[in-house]
DNA sequence: TACAATATTAAGTAATTGTTAAATGCTGCA
DNA sequence: TGCAGCATTTAACAATTACTTAATATTGTA
């Protein structure tokens, strides 16, 4: 989290790859480059990045070979790909999607854009790690890639904020979550909303999934409990 | 898939398209051979090879010019095309690329590379069709090649976004799609439209296809249900 | 019991998405 | 080249849903 981020570039045309080294330089990450794909595999295999930037065209092996073959080493499975190509058209972007690519970028690089959506990547990298998108207590599963709650099998759709509140407390069962807490964690710390808002949404849970499972504690805040 | 998997060499010397001919053989592939641009994209015409090598400098027509004719014959459109060049600068490489070419071999051609880049590109026109290309959900097929939806047997036809989009969300039935991903996916990363661009392509699939797939999640994204 | 905290309800406000038509862009063909 | 026809995007407005508030009732506890 606190390391450096590290990107490696990787185009066999060296002016290009000098020009990136610069800027993401600037950008503050710890770069290393390579000049084809064999190469490339080699230094990633050490270097261990979070990003590669890959030329789709280059002499021996292109980039969406290279791309297929790093998907496939276990150390780099987390390891982000952005494609770099002259041609923007459908075909190249398909088959780099198709090899595992992560993000694209077309020639000629703009380095606005370019440390734009690195980023951005990062961020996503970042938030990813911190989610786990599968609550599972038995009876109660709640899945946050389809904002679904089941309870005994059977599905509950909750509108966001609803979900979001739901999903804090029964990230830790039996813990009393303060208003305060609950405040920051669900509606953000810049958020100013009334009060009785918070009591509001816990009675729509109770509603929808029944009283006994939210447990006012009186002066603190509320606790969830299977 | 189980057949035998076919070869045009093109080269207007006749020793190399000896050797080719006799290393490519010896692979296990189906080989035909022609000695000019002309004789090339009639014989590929007739014996539709999955893979064309084609030498870039030809007496009459060459490489470059071959290669953007046989790209705009509809039945060669999946026809993957290698150049042979006895350079490899920079200008041929691009110029090549450029009339859609697919990769790139540098005389004098090693047999051993050779036939291991004829192979990762049999890997990768195999995968693509195993499983990028269709996905099939029994009551709803879905088919790049032909750009169709099957839905009950029926056949619909899409325009190509909402295709994209469709093939996005059906790619993980019941994963919330945000709108940002969306976007990324359907848009790419670089094109900027308007909020309502995406509620317009998913009514345009609810009209075709029917609400009861399309699912908003509101404040998310949009999931699709069979 | 008193009173401070929470529950409940309905109504107001805000945010998001749906719908439609028109404008714009694109492609193939005469 | 220009036109026809379709695809895509935009813009305006409507509809829907989510969220918040305010007013009032109820509860739990010192």
């Amino acid at each position: 989290m606190s390391k450096i981020p590290k990107i490696l570039v990787v185009d066999d045309d060296p002016d290009i790859v000098e020009i990136l080294r610069y800027n993401l330089s600037l950008g503050g990450y710890d770069v290393k480059s390579a000049f084809n794909g064999k190469e490339a595999i080699k230094k990633a295999k050490i270097f261990l990045p979070e990003i590669i930037l890959l030329d789709v065209m280059m002499p021996e092996m292109d980039g969406i070979e290279a791309c297929s073959l790093i998907k496939e080493i276990p150390s780099l499975v987390n390891t982000r790909i952005i494609f770099l190509s002259a041609r923007s058209e459908d075909y190249t972007q398909l088959s780099a999607f198709d090899a595992g690519a992560d993000d694209y970028i077309s020639k000629p690089v703009k380095p606005k854009i370019l440390l734009k959506k690195i980023e951005s990547i990062f961020k996503r990298i970042n938030k990813k790690n911190e989610e786990i998108n599968v609550i599972d207590l038995g009876e109660i599963k709640i899945d946050r890639n389809s904002y679904l709650v089941y309870i005994k099998n059977q599905e509950i759709a909750l509108p966001r904020k609803e979900f979001e509140l739901f999903y804090l407390l029964a990230s830790k069962p039996g813990k009393v979550f303060t208003r305060d807490e609950i405040m920051g964690k669900v509606w953000g710390s810049e958020v100013v909303v009334g009060d009785r808002t918070i009591d509001v949404h816990i009675r729509k849970l109770r509603e929808k999934m029944g009283d006994l499972y939210f447990k006012t504690v009186k002066g603190i805040g509320y606790k969830f409990n299977q």
